[in-house]
DNA sequence: AGTGTTGATGAAATCAATTTCACAATTCAC
DNA sequence: GTGAATTGTGAAATTGATTTCATCAACACT
C-alpha cells in the first residue's frame, strides 16, 4: 500500500499522483477514465491498477467545471411531508441515478419567493437542469430558467408551452363529481385545503364548478370550505364546519385524501355512516384511501410516475435527444366503498348526532 | 445593457467580464463579494455595479473547487414515503438553507449498496458533510466517512461514538409495553414491518422483549408478526395473521403508527372494539395517530427535530466549533384512546367476528 | 528627510480535472 | 521502400473563481 501522504485534507489520491505511480501523464489517466479504449490495453492495466492502489476518486467539481456539465438535477418542491411530493421525489431521483445523476433538493414551503432563491441557489451550484411543481412561479423564475439554457420541467401540471409532465387537474376532479351526481346527491360540498395557494388546487375548484355547470346544477362558492390545512386533523375541522353550515349535505368532495380521512374519521365521530349518511370522495389515491374503511373512493394522480417520467425528459434533452416534451398523464376514478347513492338512509340518522 | 455576447452556453457574466466592465481586475470583483471591506467605497460600487448590470451569479463550481468548500450537504434516507424519514428531511434542508447550505439527496430504499454507492457519488460531487440514517450501514461505509475527513452525523439512532442524534429505540418502546402491562394485558402480540432490514426495528423488538423481561413476563418470538411491509394495508394483513395465530390476544404493539392505524381498521372492518376488544399502540406519532378514532396511543419520535439538530451538528463542525455530538433526543409515551384495561368485555364479543 | 505602516489594487499561481494540439511510432497501400 | 493514415501518448492550455505575493501611494513618526 502507498505511504506517501496524500496532499490536502480528503483522504484520497488527485489525478496527478495516479499519473505518477502509473508513471504516465495527467491526460493519460484522464483518458483511462473518460475514453479507455484510447488506451493500449497496457497502459490501462497500469493506470486502473494505480488508481486502484491510490483508491482515486475523481473530483467532480474539478470535471464538471470543465466539462461545464456537473451530472446534478436540482428540483424545488412544494413539501415532503404529504407523500404526494414525496413519492415524485423518489421516483425522480432512482430514476436520474441510473443515469449517473445525483439530486439536489430543495423545499420551498409553498413559497414563491423561497422557490425562487431555491432555484438560484441551484444555478450557482452549476445543476444540470430542473424539476419544478406546477405554473405558479414568480414571474422572474421561468425568464430566469430560459435564459441559462438549461432544460427544466414542470411537475404536477401539464402545459403545451413549457416542457411539463402531469395531467389537467380542472379534468382530472370532474369524474368524482359526475359519480356523486349520478348517484343523485344533490346537497354537496367541497373541503379544499387552501384558499390562493396553489394553482393546481385553484385548478380543482373550477373543475368543480365546471362538472356542476356541465349538468345546469348550481353550485355556490359559500360550499367551498377551506380547511387551512391539508392533513388529517384540517380534513376532521373542515368537515365539522361543513356540517354546521350545510346540515343536510349528503356528500363532501375533498380536495385530496387526507381531508378524505379527516372527513370519514370524523364521521365515525359523530355517528355518521359512510356511505350510508355521508358520500365521500378523495383525491390523489394515496394508502390511506385504500385502507380505510370503507375504502375511499378518489381519483388516482400518478405521483411518482410524473418524477420518473420528467426525469426521462430531462435525460432526453441532456443527451440531445428530442423526447416527449409535453406529457400529459392518465388520472383514474377509483370508486370505492365511501361513496353511494343519495337516497339510502335519508333525513334520520343525520339528527341523531 | 451591455451587448456583449455573453462566452458559453449560459447567459450569464463571468467575473473576467464583471473585471472588464469594470476596468478592476478580477482579483478586486472577487474580493468585492467575499471581502467587500477590503475594498474602496468608490470601487466596490463599480463593481457591483457592474455585476449587476451583466446580471453576474458566480460559478460556484469554480469557487468550490478553489476554496475546496461546496456549501453542500448529502443525506441518504432509506425512503421517503413514509412521512417519518420525509419529516427529517425537510427539517433538515431547512435548517442548512438557513446557512446557504443546500441539500444533494438520495434514496437507499433500505439497501446498504445503495447507500454506499449514493454516499460515493456525493464524495465525488464534493459535499461538505453527510446526513445518514441509523447505524447498519456497508461496513466499508464509515471508514470511508473517517478517511474523508468530512463531518457526518447518523440520524435516528444515538450512538457515543460517531457523531449522531437521535434516541435508543429500545429504550423507547419501553413505556408503550409497560402501559400495555399496567392495564393487565398478558396476551399481547407485535407486528413490525419487516425481519432482518433496519436495525432500528430491530433495537425495537428488543425493546419490547426486554419490556416483558423485566417484569417477568414470557413473550415469545412466535408472537411477532411481520408485515413484509411498513404500510397501512401491511398492518391490516398483519392483524390479520395476529388473530388467525392468537385470537384470544387482547392488545397489539405495532412497530410504527401506519401499522397501528391499519390495525385499527381492519379491527373496525372485523366487528372489534378498539380499545374495548383490543388495544393498539403505534410508535412514531404521525398525524393519522392523532386523527384515528379512537387516537392511537404511541410514542413520539421527534422526526424533524433530528432533520434540524443533525443539521446544526453539521454546521457547528463545519465552522469549526464544537458542539454537541452525541445528541440523545426525549420520546414520549402519548396515552390516547386506543387503549384500556384488557378484562373490559372479555372473550364475548372477540368470537362474533 | 528617511523609514515604517497602512490601505487599495493587480499579476500570477492555484484548485483538479479535461481537452486540444503536437509528435512519435506503427501499420497500410502501392 | 516511400508516403499516408492510424495509434498511443505527453505538453500545455483551459475551465472560473480565490488567494498569495508584490507593488505603490499616502500618511505617520522619529
Amino acid at each position: 500500500m502507498p505511504s506517501s501522504a496524500a496532499s490536502k485534507t480528503s483522504g484520497h489520491g488527485r489525478l496527478a499522483e495516479v499519473a505518477r505511480l502509473a508513471a504516465v501523464s495527467p491526460a493519460t489517466v484522464s483518458r483511462a477514465f473518460n475514453a479507455p479504449n484510447l488506451l493500449s490495453a497496457e497502459t490501462l492495466k497500469r493506470v486502473t491498477d494505480a488508481a486502484n492502489r491510490l483508491n482515486y476518486i475523481p473530483d467532480g467539481l474539478a470535471r464538471s467545471l470543465r466539462k461545464n456539465r456537473s451530472m446534478v438535477i436540482g428540483a424545488v418542491m412544494p413539501a415532503l411531508r404529504h407523500a404526494y411530493f414525496a413519492s415524485t421525489v423518489e421516483g425522480l431521483q432512482s430514476e436520474i441515478a441510473k443515469h449517473g445523476y445525483t439530486l439536489l433538493l430543495a423545499v420551498s414551503d409553498f413559497s414563491e419567493a423561497a422557490e425562487l432563491t431555491a432555484v438560484r441557489s441551484m444555478i450557482r451550484q452549476g445543476v444540470d437542469g430542473f424539476v419544478l411543481v406546477g405554473m405558479q412561479h414568480e414571474p422572474s423564475l421561468l425568464p430566469l430558467l430560459r435564459d441559462l439554457k438549461k432544460p427544466f420541467v414542470i411537475t404536477w401540471s401539464y402545459d403545451q408551452i413549457v416542457a411539463s409532465v402531469g395531467f389537467d387537474h380542472r379534468k382530472a376532479i370532474q369524474p368524482a363529481i359526475n359519480h356523486l351526481l349520478d348517484l343523485s346527491h344533490r346537497d354537496i360540498v367541497a373541503t379544499m385545503a387552501f384558499l390562493n395557494v396553489s394553482d393546481r388546487e385553484r385548478e380543482r375548484l373550477a373543475g368543480i364548478q365546471e362538472a356542476f355547470a356541465n349538468r345546469g346544477l348550481p353550485f355556490s362558492d359559500d360550499r367551498v370550505i377551506y380547511a387551512g390545512g391539508s392533513g388529517l386533523q384540517d380534513g376532521r375541522n373542515a368537515f365539522r364546519t361543513a356540517q354546521a353550515r350545510f346540515p343536510k349535505a349528503t356528500a363532501v368532495i375533498c380536495a385530496n385524501d387526507l381531508l378524505a380521512a379527516g372527513t370519514m374519521m370524523e364521521c365515525a365521530a359523530r355517528g355518521l355512516s359512510v356511505p350510508g349518511d355521508m358520500s365521500v370522495v378523495g383525491y390523489g389515491d394515496l394508502d390511506i384511501a385504500a385502507a380505510m374503511n370503507p375504502a375511499i373512493t378518489t381519483i388516482r394522480t400518478p405521483a411518482d410516475e410524473m418524477g420518473r417520467l420528467a426525469a426521462q425528459c430531462l435525460m432526453g434533452k441532456l443527451s440531445g435527444r428530442v423526447g416527449l416534451e409535453h406529457i400529459e398523464l392518465a388520472t383514474e376514478l377509483i370508486v370505492r366503498g365511501s361513496t353511494g347513492p343519495a337516497n339510502s338512509s335519508e333525513s334520520t340518522q343525520r339528527i341523531s348526532r
